[in-house]
DNA sequence: TATGAATGAGGCTTCATTCAT
DNA sequence: AATGAATGAAGCCTCATTCAT
């Protein structure tokens, strides 16, 4: 009559040869790598905890050892990426420094920033699961929208002498349209040389061009 | 944490009538239409024939009177939606018309064509399964590059005055990049106005900046 | 690079011989009767669905065209079984029915609806998951309170002789004592026979016993 | 709905100090008193090992330097468990005890043990585990059994002056019955004050009615 | 004796697809 | 052309158990 009973309790047959046992600490940064690279390429609903757990060198079920669900990982990669720039090593602006060399530290930093790999992954995922992660996307936002203005615009406007009513001035996310053509070209066709083989010099060519022009 | 995040956690009672029996030339159109929304909202492996179905005002078995897979779906959803930017007609440039009637035309054109609301959610899928569809990505990867050179810059470098070595000319992506900026920028943030309230003007304005710069 | 883009949308090998169609009518009361033995046997958590379903007569994921979960058939399971005694059909009473009769007409109700199969294996679901579903449970008490006092005692002591102080009277909930102990019987020792082979006789005894007694 | 009724759905920081170290000795007797308590509130099928191990004080692991599996905790707390009423310190019955005197210890005795925490902690795991542990249920049906015949109606039958055809003879199970009621009370609705606020009271009242009924 | 990361089987649930009606 | 019950393969997650420390 007692069908069964042991059903779920079964012994279980040691098999597969067990794998090396790590910290939190060592384990959940392998776990959120392993997390990008499947995100990134299946998105949220096509990443598999299988291939996340194989990636991260353990078993389905230790994922749960360190995150309560798939949804927990997902979020926590995108906390460990979401970043900001760190405007605090600017140079030397006071001295005498070129247009053309602040430029270029500008768009060094941006790119260097906005353009590397994890970025280019974050931002895959911020746009493909949207919905699920509203917060997020509105911390990028934010990040873009300050990326924009504040330093970049605040720093050209009070050290060089370009004219108030510079088209840069007045459409400042102008700006960035260049890291943002090239951000685009990287996050759908996965091609590090972007638009052109070097978007950065191109990027400091337009903001010399527009900066320097006599309107 | 939603596994789902519309989820219908319900199983629905016998209830309406039989719907409306369409030709396929009637219904495949709001089949596509349904399956642009889904498929831009969850990607192809989140979106469900259900909602497909639903939206195109019929039943899950019923999509496959008209489509054999999912697969077909989305095939024949890229395939309606790519398109391409027909500039043939172009208006009397010959004629003399000012560097801002002409960049205007062009500005318009594109912002039209490419912000269009199909055009953000075919980019949103472009994205999100670039690698199930390598060669529709492909194909748009050559629709920018034929946007950004082909044309214009020959207009632009033809019809104008500008000199030879005008940054656009050296590096023409950078006349899509304001363009490419509001379309990521809806594509993330599903925010109609995009970075700027006018985005069109300031292209216009950057693109006249550096047509009429003399450097 | 595409590894495993079709893992979930993978065609089917059709293989099983296909089950029988039935409507929501007639399928449902066959998935209850299912899952009330499985729950009774094994309680919520160990009942598995595969097995409500092959019980049934249909697989695993036939289950959820009916029912969205493990939890809403449990419950729909509760909401089937759990009954009142119609007590519409009492009997000629005003007449000068015995004490006797009259008992026995009352125990034959309480055990032939509270002693029937279904309800004992009811209990047992109300015990094992009475933290899962507190508001059957406190149904069933209303229902317990019911039946001592509202019916029977208003019936004895308005139509029989039996003096005021009558310990029936005082402490009604004794009148089912007998019954409830061969409930419990039953629903530990799966024992159809009770504590003893006619506890309804036994019970009615008691009753006239108490009944009948001068005090 | 949720899929666990106390869901812990976290995954605890690196936390406490290591818990204190106690002998077998100090440590059974708490992994069994969690065990009653987890048993009995989820059953076998869904107590887990990481709440009764919580509940004694110690981890998961830990449990099993103890005992050897789930099963092992399952027996070994109905061993401890399951018990039998001590009639010896049976009072004076040979002097004058009145019937009142009398039936008001029997009832005492069994109410203290049948009706304790435990024993309806024990009762509910009879109960959604019959099947897992049929010998334990025969057991506990011996006990019953022997309650209700052995001691008790032989003690009121030789010293009392009750008639022999007295109900309480004929069908000596029904001396238990207000017992088993409450206790099905205690078991399902988790409610000490059982049917009856003053349960006890009444169990007396109704066998000094049966046995000082003249029929 | 105790910890907690790790395993792996198994259960619930979802969903693309089929097919009798 | 359309319905919706049914299938069956996966995927997420749980949890008894093991074991290096």
């Amino acid at each position: 009559m007692p069908q069964r009973l042991n059903a779920k309790n079964k012994v279980q047959t040691r098999s597969a040869a067990p794998r090396i046992r790590l910290t939190p600490e060592e384990r959940v940064p392998k776990i959120l790598d392993a997390a990008l690279k499947e995100f990134s390429q299946h998105g949220f609903t096509g990443a598999r905890m299988e291939d996340i757990a194989h990636g991260a060198g353990l078993s389905k079920g230790g994922l749960y050892a360190h995150f309560s669900s798939k949804e927990a990982i997902f979020k926590a990669l995108l906390d460990r990426t979401l970043h900001q720039i760190d405007w605090q090593a600017m140079p030397q602006l006071a001295t005498g420094a070129s247009t053309q060399d602040m430029v270029e530290w500008i768009v060094d930093k941006l790119h260097e920033v906005v353009l590397s790999p994890p970025s280019v992954a974050l931002v895959r995922l911020l746009i493909s699961e949207r919905e699920r992660v509203p917060k997020r996307v509105n911390a990028w936002r934010e990040e873009l929208l300050r990326l924009r203005g504040q330093e970049l615009i605040k720093i050209i406007g009070q050290n060089l002498r370009c004219k108030a009513d510079n088209v840069l001035v007045r459409h400042s996310w102008l700006l960035l349209s260049p890291m943002v053509h090239a951000l685009l070209w990287r996050v759908v066709f996965d091609d590090p040389s972007g638009p052109d083989p070097d978007c950065r010099q191109a990027h400091v060519e337009l903001l010399c061009a527009l900066l320097d022009a006599r309107e």
